[in-house]
DNA sequence: CATGAATGAGTATTCATTCAT
DNA sequence: CATGAATGAATACTCATTCAT
């Protein structure tokens, strides 16, 4: 990679992390292109070199973001030894959770989009460095329990649908209930939306 | 109700009207005040006495168009005859879900704002006819079935969330599966969600 | 005509005295809207109320300042007490181009539009008071003389035509030679266009 | 003419080439130097290395077209075997409103200023192939006839700001007439103006 | 109540030009 | 000579909101 290249991340990265900055503390829509270049000593101009506009930033960096928490999730998963599939399910999302609670500014930020942090959408791929993706790690526990599952790819993505979903709603809005009230519902949920796709009870017999 | 007063609802229910055809055609953001009272064939300042602004019209005009789905659902179970509560609950949640699919740019505007026509927020209440509201009819069919539920509230309140974070994704983005794809996973999703709520067969023993 | 309507027309007529001292002085390419807007002492929205963009209004300016010319020419032919068409004729193109050396500021602004004063292009009727155009004078002076003229429109478009073109090149850029120099052949070339649409001597036999 | 020479005036053609496809597609105030640099296959600095700015470009590229033309009226002269310094005049004129007509762009862009491609203005000189110049052709043809005339710069002058102006309105904005309508009438004006400034007949008398 | 002319702050975006490589 | 990343000044234009009629 050039020197050119190297400097051109840079300042991409540089962008990406002013921009969050402004969106969580200010809003994206208060958020101008000024002011995010003034805020990561760039010119102006040097912003659109490097993206659209600001809804395109807004989308990478949510997927960015999204992908970020999984991936923190997946290596605190890795200290934390927890056994059985359910289990690490159950940690990760429950750290996911826990992340959005403490940073609420995050959780208006990614809004409903959570599952950008996951499956490919048409702005995951600009962002390279997330190549270690967290559908791979998550295949991988899997494989590891030894877990047949109909379509892992569905199961994760109605998991993290719900999660993304009633997460906006019970920590930001309080509605219908706080998260400390429905977090008990939400385990049982994805509990069971783990039993339709897997048939780890049937393998055992 | 007197003259004035009708006159101001359809005033109301005019801007409303013309408000949904702009932001379906063109995309809320594109649209201006000044589009909406063109389209209306009322003044600019005319729009300041029934809306505080753009927002506040758009986040009334979510709620009312999602209960209306709701509503209509209800209408057509009516008519359908379905027997048990299940069935209903599925029979309402296709119908929804078709009508998204039908109207995919209505999709696009309620955005995963799907449970804003179920539960009271802060738009909720300007819309007075929204009287006859949906989680009441959902409460009597349930009684109707002699159910016992744990918390309706909540019950319903995954279910929505997760019909309509994964009918955004699935029908307007095709992903990570069509609808035509998820539909049966989404349909097992709900009734074990029915079924953590639910003791019926127990009950039953 | 209501009390807003004359109101409009006066801000109107502001916005283009003031545009043209502007174009006159800075140049069309360095006027900018907002120079428009604080000359006029009107706000920079209202500018767009009256004009369609800078564009709209140079060409409807100079429209004016063209017809305006032919006026003034022709006021002042009422008065010079002159015989017979050919004369006035010559009287009125040698006005312009008077005018037109003593004031190269707004030849270079009407460029080589001058013909815009004459005939109807899409920026004429927007100027409404122009009602009194001066093409009607033209062929009133035209009847007075008793002159039959084959196609009075075309020979007037011609000579103006060549005198707006000629007086571009001489007056402005002295090229190929001065007006000074040029003009009288100017003279002659417009002399040979009246004899070429005119039968008046072979009538007279 | 060295290697480095040759490939300079490479570059500087390509530029011009690029710019004129660009001008006469999109218009000149929408192009960009970006648009020429990239349409050209070259380096935006590289542009300045060759032109001073779009309007110098523009400037020189309007004189080269303009001279083309009739560069090449005279080319199809030599093949047409024309007799009579009038019949080849009007053969001229003719084939450059042939042109005209056929390439409305090229008139759009060329806009009033054709007599740029006879007379030597501030942007001929950077063009140097124009070394073969139309007024010493044109001189030429009138020598051959044998033809005296007063002042044959004046008098091409003449004809050819009225041969610019008039297509300008009648081919591009059909006003007040079509080129068709008003062609019999130009070349009675031409006609007239050949005859101020030659004395052919009177001379033989 | 209704109107719509006027406002002017506010912002995105462009693009000519430079200069380190 | 050539490059093209970076610059940032410069401007057009929008649009929510007000208020005199």
């Amino acid at each position: 990679m050039g020197k050119v290249e190297v400097n051109k991340r840079q300042k991409q990265a540089t962008l990406l992390q002013a921009a969050f900055e402004l969106f969580t503390n200010k809003g994206f829509a208060k958020t101008t292109i000024s002011d995010i270049a003034r805020e990561s000593g760039l010119a102006k101009g040097t912003f659109y070199l490097y993206f659209k506009d600001k809804y395109d930033l807004r989308n990478k960096l949510t997927a960015h973001k999204a992908a970020q928490l999984f991936g923190q999730a997946h290596s605190a998963l890795l200290q934390a030894n927890v056994e059985g599939f359910e289990n690490q399910m159950m940690f990760i999302m429950d750290y996911v959770i826990g992340q959005l609670q403490r940073q609420p500014a995050l959780l208006q930020f990614i809004s409903k989009n959570l599952s950008w942090g996951v499956f490919r959408t048409a702005f995951t791929q600009t962002m390279p460095e997330e190549s270690d993706r967290f559908i791979d790690y998550y295949l991988k526990l899997m494989e590891d329990s030894h877990i047949r599952c109909r379509n892992p790819e569905l199961m994760l993505f109605t998991i993290v649908e719900l999660v993304g979903s009633t997460c906006y709603n019970c920590i930001l809005l309080k509605q219908p209930v706080s998260m400390e009230e429905y977090r008990p519902y939400l385990h049982e949920a994805i509990h069971h939306i783990l039993m339709i796709y897997t048939d780890t009870e049937k393998e055992k017999a």
